[in-house]
DNA sequence: CGGTTAGTTGACGCTCTTCAACGAATGTGG
DNA sequence: CCACATTCGTTGAAGAGCGTCAACTAACCG
């Protein structure tokens, strides 16, 4: 019944058959197809959730709505769960980049299972940790790199993960600038021979290139 | 022996009296004069802290070193906890803006009191969960704003703590921009009777006018 | 096959960083 | 108490970097 991948899930370590019997009891499973919204910002954030499939961008918008920041999850990854840490409302948007299949739990009901299984919190409390430790590393990304310093790392970081359906736009959201930097950077690179663009893909065909980019360059 | 404003603190909410004195029973106290270091980027993460009195520094630099990010620790905040989290090592430096009083406790012995008091690993989950999102609005802020929008926004948030001695290169780390950025936007902000500026000492006159710096202008 | 979404590219110029030089306040040791 | 070093702050000039606007082309979709 609980697969055995699933077990395996940085989540679920540490934790007792029974607990975890328990804590699959109450979930639901959600499928969804491509560009499909788990949450908007703003809903009341009455649910959490674990990615198994799929990826999913999370974004958020300025109040004037005109641009954003976003941050990539993916299998594996847990997302939503603003509520458990006493927030009403999700902060951000949720939305599926491709076909996905989510475990989904209750906030409630979650809330009151951390406090019988301490383990779990815990083991919640190491990755919103590590999750801060990412939100405050990209701070200082943003305020100290340049854009193709930051765009070579993104690509760095998320070519492994072949072929997600990218757009310009989803790419500046990622690194914090416009969708035309994006396309005139990318465009240098692909002439320099260091990608493969396409509509909505691309390859990184040499990442020592980027990597030299993503480091300040050494004066020595 | 509790002082009762102590036990007021967010993160003792919802604790028996037994746990809280049990929680100080190996909390160590600590106090530092100005400008001196609670611990150092790389450091061994084997403390945990929980500030009095006074005012903290928070700073990452780059591996370059050139420049810095930080954020500001007041008095009833807590910081340090990357141990507590699953890091080895602290990813930043705090150091002491002003003298301050704070208790450290030992990140081991800390995770095993967790282990055994849900109640606080959850309140803990919130904490950091405020903490994530503030961090994540600061990166949409440094993707979209501009310098004197995050400037306006970050004395804002400061002024109430009257007079902290923070320098240019500090106002500049909180907010992603250079000293002399900062210096000429607050002589400017100055000139026009907003602002009382002096060596390491800064009042707020017009709040109002700030405000209307901090949000984007309303084309309506 | 029209409508829509995604991507490209040029031109322009604003914001902000960078470098350099100087002035003012503070602390220190004789 | 004063000369000194040190830290902090100010300011000008120059221009790099990147956002913004506008116009156009290419891919996708029902």
């Amino acid at each position: 019944m609980i697969p055995s991948h699933l077990r395996q899930n940085p989540l679920f370590q540490g934790l007792t058959g029974c607990d975890l019997t328990l804590l699959l009891g109450y979930a639901h499973e959600k499928t969804t197809k491509r560009a499909t919204a788990f949450f908007h910002a703003g809903d009341t954030a009455d649910r959490c959730f674990l990615l198994l499939e799929g990826h999913v961008k999370l974004s958020q918008t300025t109040p004037s709505g005109a641009q954003g920041a976003a941050r990539l999850i993916g299998a594996g990854d847990i997302f939503g769960w603003a509520g458990v840490m006493g927030q009403a409302r999700y902060p951000g948007t949720a939305e599926s980049l491709a076909a996905c299949r989510a475990l989904a739990w209750d906030t409630g009901r979650m809330r009151q299972t951390l406090l019988a299984t301490p383990r779990l919190t815990l083991t919640l409390l190491t990755l919103m940790g590590a999750r801060l430790r990412e939100a405050e590393s990209r701070v200082l990304d943003l305020a100290t790199a340049r854009v193709d310093q930051r765009l070579a790392r993104t690509l760095l970081r998320q070519s492994s993960a072949a072929a997600l359906p990218l757009t310009r736009q989803d790419l500046a959201e990622l690194c914090g600038t416009t969708l035309y930097t994006v396309s005139r950077t990318l465009r240098r690179w692909e002439q320099a021979g260091w990608l493969r663009l396409g509509r909505g893909s691309l390859r990184v065909l040499s990442r020592p290139a980027l990597a030299a980019l993503a480091e300040p360059p050494d004066a020595s």
